[in-house]
DNA sequence: CGGGACTTTGACACCTCTCAACTCTCGTGG
DNA sequence: CCACGAGAGTTGAGAGGTGTCAAAGTCCCG
């Protein structure tokens, strides 16, 4: 049981998709600044994002926003619920994905091989996001920012000498959302972080990591 | 992309099961303050609650916790990520379950039907935290207590004259660790609501729902 | 009746938000 | 080439919500 009120959506009805048959994957370019696709679109497909960045996020009536993840290479997006997306789907780096049908999650479909992946990841993703939880919940500013860095750093940081880079390709406001904190304190974490030396800030989107473990330990809470 | 750092896990490797051939679905009853899996156990099974309610929550080092979900009937829990459960689920009313073995969500194994069920259930479950994500971190003691109450309502509430009672089963610091709160502000919440005529206590674990279109009001955040 | 766990209440501190001003970057147009 | 403006980011001051700590109250069960 979560708590789920005050969004109205349909009811997750098994549909009997039309018989259709089988169709190749589809590779798709997108444009950043794009939508993937929007709040109340019909939710046909599942993409696996080879290349890019993707901003999935979901937006109350009051205008509060909560981003609920950022697709990067080998995440997948759009697992169904219900006819529509519940969520929406900003491209921020231009990006290139490949579509499946939904079925092929949902019916398999005679396509063992890709239904098993769909469905271990769809698995994967309860799992990241009741971490998630944690971090959202009792986390502090700082111990969310650096987690933030440590797991980009982890993923798609570059070694730079001694040091690792990490691009930030989102604005300030989309990891505020992410992390529940507002841009304000994002930034004065930043340079908290920048002042002792932890990380260096080569561009506003560029972070260095400095010292790695600091950043960890940080991450997790420990007080230094 | 979550941020999942400080927990080292398994990765999901699907494993090749051994070929065990079908066994019907097995019941179980579990008594109050038992658990049906913890950290660490082997993920062995999911589980399809029919009557009772469950506590769904994942502990870290530093003692901090999170709970991530109640379970009610009709619920299912234990999806399964690599080899382990990464959460605890503790029983907290007496409770039955159905047992399904995890190949039956992973692999189908002819029981399409149940299969399609679980992952629909699975489905549902990434929509619905997506959804709790904005709660924990967008919304105020107030909304959230007040949020919780709604759905609980709506849910498990039975007709009391005009009015709807709820139990709460579990205890105000489970409450809390749901709601990412303390348990004092959890207490404070609930006597504000009482001072204002919107619920009346019962007793520590029974509220009644005297106003539910102003609870549902507060609960969105809209200042009634 | 007494003990213990849970809950409530109060006082206070502090973290984070809000609001506001300022800086920086970058693109545009004179 | 420089001025200008717009948008994003940073910094500061102050307010407020929620956590922490402590004490009192409540309930259950032996």
């Amino acid at each position: 049981m979560y708590v789920t009120i005050p969004t109205t959506r349909s009811n997750p009805i098994s549909t009997q998709p039309a018989p259709i048959k089988k169709a190749a994957p589809i590779a798709r370019t997108l444009k950043a600044g794009t939508f993937l696709y929007r709040e109340g679109d019909e939710a046909k497909r599942i993409y696996e994002l080879e290349t890019g960045v993707l901003r999935l996020s979901r937006v109350l009536e009051n205008g509060r926003r909560q981003v609920i993840a950022f697709g990067y290479p080998g995440d997948i997006v759009g697992f169904p619920n219900g006819d529509e997306y519940h969520t929406e789907c900003e491209v921020l780096c231009d990006a290139t994905v490949v579509a499946h049908r939904r079925e092929v999650l949902e019916d398999g479909e005679g396509e063992t091989i890709l239904h098993k992946r769909l469905l271990q990841a769809a698995l994967r993703e309860i799992s990241g996001m009741q971490d998630h939880f944690m971090m959202l919940g009792r986390k502090s500013a700082e111990e969310k920012v650096a987690s933030f860095l440590c797991v980009l750093a982890d993923r798609v940081g570059s070694p730079l000498g001694n040091y690792t880079q990490v691009t930030l390709p989102m604005c300030r406001s989309d990891i505020a959302d992410f992390l529940s904190l507002s841009t304000e304190t994002i930034s004065r974490t930043l340079t908290q972080l920048r002042r002792n030396n932890v990380i260096a800030l080569e561009n506003v989107h560029t972070i260095i990591v400095l010292k790695p473990d600091t950043l960890l330990n940080l991450s997790a809470g420990d007080d230094c």
